[in-house]
RNA sequence: GGGCGGUUAGCUCAGUUGGGAGAGCACCAGCUCGACAAGCUGGGGGUCACUGGUUCGAGCCCAGUACCGCCCACCA
């Protein structure tokens, strides 16, 4: 054993062992309870970042405790396909190549992503492999795996027979750069300086006029109505009356809807269904007409001048604009900051169309799962996203489910010519109806998120009843990061409580975001990211874990590596300690403790052991590796085995030492796995690995009368500080003489020390004499402040009058 | 517009029901003893964002202010 711990060649030999011997294995017969944690599914095409570094140190600590703890532990593998990311991928490569998707069709395409899914994709799990984690890889799924895509067809299938999936023409959020609707949960929302056009719309018959504000004036072409206030007065009279649209001259009603704000603009708002989401249910409401003029591209269209016709919006805009000032219909022009959606993906402002799509109701899925989180059945922590992820779902709209993509699960619809529906999970001969072989299957792929909904159960084996599905549903916990509450918790809890009956999981884990030094998210094009292999490969898997797991927190996380190093050092720290105890010989293993620092040792990393698991239950993990830390280099190293060096050459001394340091290994592993299964495998007689070994049991049998440790300790830091010798006798002595090896000559500072003593005494006794202090404050309070006055007293006695 | 979180040492962060301000890193000094390319020990360093309030006592509770951040949202 050398002086310096390398994990570099250490980490990978017992990743390969591990996996090889089978360790991380969950047998489907074992009949032992299961815990089961599913990994969030990275996509397909991704690599390891810091996120989900963190986010896996987590999950891998939960599980190689619960391991440990004697449960079957499972922790289910696997990639998301990843729709819109996936294919954007390939068409780059495509263009690259200088064709494209529409060029070599459908098929080709298919094809061709699965080729480079072959070569590039599914990085992740072997970076996973590095950071130590105990996956059960030998069940990687893919949501694009036969039997997983049968159970998204079952699941479409099911949603629809029970008449919650419908098709509709409504306002959808397109983004004409991925070329597909998208959610509005992939809507993100940016600031962006506009400007607001005030037009003046005459009235049609007679004089005056309506003036509305937009941003958007190019939309001023697909008007069907102007709307006011129904109690603005200033409008009463024009209500019912008719407006003239600028440009088209079409007539259309000013109506009175009380969604219009009065104190906005000019109190009237241009009403326009086909490009606008309030428009859309104004106009839904009003029985209005919704005309579009703006294509999937982002051109214009319909029944609008000529000259205006496959222009962009912003030169219509512009046209438009300069038509309303040669009409003197152009009140004026101000600049106007506001939010507007843009694509989350491809960051281009979102164009809000019409378009015929698939929908999920979701009103009846939420219910179930608003009972859930209700009454805490699944509980989230920490719990403020709990109740977030419930107000989401008692507010809960329809889902655009279908995407205009061809890499994901195409719709389970076929259509005949005569316009009829068939929905069946495999591909029918006729259509269901008239019987018509003529049949197309819709080209729309689902939501991406539509799938990843099922992951807790789709990966154990659903629809079918499999020996997974009952040996590991429901799951125990689910850890992710807070921006997919929406898009994946939530759906995951509808899906199971519809399809299994039960809930996935009964602990939500938000982990949180890491965020570069400064506070900025990690990204590419900041150029700001660390990559958890560079810290792997300079400071270990374990430092890297560790480190992580320090810093996690409930809030976000500035990332330093100073977390890091501390765990390098934590596990340098172990290296040499059990060094010393192993560099003197072999041995037994067995917890024989005769002097008081030995019972102190096995009470102290019992009493660590109860505080780890008490961390860990509540999910705070900072506390826990904190507290492991501290036991290894406080008590373990700088007491413990400073006390015993003296009588290492005792057989009994140093049996109890291993008998500690086992322990101590065992708690330390699911925190540090690769060192501390390295030194477990160099102590006396070992048959198991420390990976399956038994977590260490309570030891109630070591909280006796540690006094003696506690006044060679009080003896140690008077001496340390100011070289005055207390007077401690017998085991006190002793370890006093062992840890802290005083010199022979010196008296030290005895005046200096007294007086220190004498302040802390001067401050009791202050705090008693206070009348109100005694009468108000609690019994055990001023108690304990009676018991710290008589330990001062002593120790002034201790000092010598 | 609504909601949530944050502000504590030079840095990154802990501070459980109110009862002497803590850790790691960084800095300074001493030690080197049977493991520790280091380790151990000691030390300096804080108006706990600000203003009021409650209390014998407030980093913690209450009211408000400022700044930072996140989520949600149909004022065009």
């Amino acid at each position: 054993m050398e002086p310096l711990y390398t994990p570099q060649g250490v980490e990978e030999r017992w990743q390969r062992a591990w996996e090889a011997e089978g360790l991380f294995h969950a047998d489907a017969s074992s009949g032992r309870p299961s815990y089961v944690i599913a990994v969030p599914p990275p996509n397909v095409t991704g690599v390891l970042h810091m996120g989900h570094a963190l986010n896996a140190s987590i999950q891998d600590v939960l599980v190689r405790w619960h391991r440990m703890r004697g449960f079957n532990a499972l922790w289910q593998p696997g990639y998301d396909h990843a729709g819109i990311a996936t294919q954007a991928v390939v068409e780059k490569k495509l263009r690259a190549e200088g064709t494209s998707r529409l060029e070599i069709g459908r098929e080709a395409f298919l094809d061709q992503v699965w080729a480079w899914l072959r070569e590039y994709g599914g990085v992740i799990m072997g970076q996973f492999r590095s950071l130590g984690c105990s996956l059960d890889y030998a069940r990687e799924r893919f949501t694009m795996d036969d039997a997983y895509v049968r159970a998204v067809m079952r699941f479409f299938v099911h949603l629809y027979e029970r008449g919650w999936i419908y098709r509709d023409n409504r306002i959808i959020n397109w983004c004409t750069d991925c070329r597909t609707s998208i959610s509005d949960l992939e809507v993100e929302y940016r600031d962006v300086d506009d400007a607001l056009t005030y037009a003046r719309y005459p009235l049609a018959d007679g004089p005056g006029s309506v003036t509305i504000a937009t941003v958007r004036p190019a939309t001023i072409l697909a008007d069907v109505a102007v709307a006011v206030h129904p109690d603005d007065e200033r409008y009463a009279s024009v209500i019912g009356k008719e407006v003239v649209v600028p440009v088209v001259g079409r007539r259309v009603p000013v109506i009175a809807d009380e969604r219009v704000e009065r104190d906005f603009g000019t109190g009237a708002l241009k009403i326009t269904p086909g490009h606008d989401p309030v428009d859309f249910e104004i106009g839904r409401d009003h029985g209005l007409a919704e005309l579009t003029v703006i294509d999937l591209d982002g051109h214009m269209i319909g029944d609008i001048p000529a000259e205006l016709l496959g222009l962009t919006e912003d030169e219509a805009a512009v046209a438009v604009v300069e038509w309303l000032r040669e009409h003197d219909q152009l009140e004026k022009r101000e600049s106007y900051r506001h939010a507007v959606g843009h694509c989350e993906r491809s960051g281009t402002r979102i164009q809000p169309l019409v378009s015929l799509q698939w929908w999920c109701a979701m009103d009846e899925l939420a219910r179930p799962a608003i009972d859930v989180l209700e009454t805490g059945r699944v509980t989230f922590h920490p719990s403020v996203h709990g109740r977030v992820a419930l107000d989401w779902l008692k507010a809960i709209r329809p889902w655009n489910i279908s995407r205009q993509l061809w890499w994901g699960h195409q719709l389970p619809i076929w259509y005949c010519p005569d316009g009829h529906v068939t929905c069946v999970e495999t591909p029918p001969d006729a259509c269901a109806e008239c019987g018509s072989r003529e049949i197309e299957r819709d080209p729309d792929v689902l939501d991406t998120w539509f799938s990843s909904a099922l992951w807790p159960f789709a990966t154990l084996g659903w629809p079918d009843d499999t020996p997974e599905l009952r040996a590991f549903y429901p799951g125990d916990v689910n850890v992710t990061g807070r921006g997919i509450i929406f898009l994946w918790e939530n759906r995951m809890i509808m899906a199971g409580v519809e399809l299994m009956g039960d809930i996935p999981f009964r602990d939500v884990v938000i982990n949180s975001n890491v965020l570069d030094p400064i506070g900025r998210p990690m990204s590419k094009s900041l150029g700001n990211g660390v990559d958890p292999l560079d810290l792997i490969a300079a400071h270990g898997a374990d430092a890297t874990r560790y480190g992580l797991l320090k810093m996690s927190s409930t809030q976000d996380i500035k990332f330093t590596e100073g977390p890091i190093e501390e765990g390098r050092k934590l596990a340098n720290k172990l290296w040499n300690a059990s060094r010393l105890l192993l560099m003197s010989g072999g041995g037994e293993v067995a917890a024989r403790p005769s002097s008081v620092e030995e019972r102190w040792i096995l009470a102290r990393i019992d009493a660590a052991r109860a505080g780890v698991e008490t961390d860990l239950a509540a999910y705070d993990f900072a506390h826990a590796v904190d507290r492991l830390y501290h036991l290894t280099f406080d008590d373990f190293c700088d007491w413990y085995l400073e006390s015993i060096k003296p009588r290492l050459g005792d057989a009994d001394v140093k049996a109890t030492a291993f008998a500690a340091l086992e322990r101590l290994l065992a708690l330390l592993h699911p925190v540090l796995p690769h060192v501390t299964e390295e030194i477990w495998s160099n102590l006396p007689a070992r048959e198991t690995r420390l990976v399956v070994a038994p977590w260490p049991e309570p030891a109630p049998e070591y909280a006796d009368d540690l006094a003696a440790l506690d006044r060679a300790q009080t003896a140690a830091r008077i001496y340390r500080r100011s070289g005055v010798r207390i007077k401690v006798a017998g085991d006190s002595l002793r370890i006093f003489e062992a840890v802290v090896r005083p010199s022979a000559d010196g008296q030290g500072d005895v005046d200096a020390e007294r007086a220190r003593v004498g302040k802390e005494i001067e401050r009791s006794e202050r705090m008693l004499a206070n009348e109100k202090f005694v009468a108000n404050a609690s019994p055990d309070v001023v108690e304990a402040e009676r018991l710290k006055l008589a330990e001062h007293r002593s120790e002034l006695d201790a000092l010598g009058e």
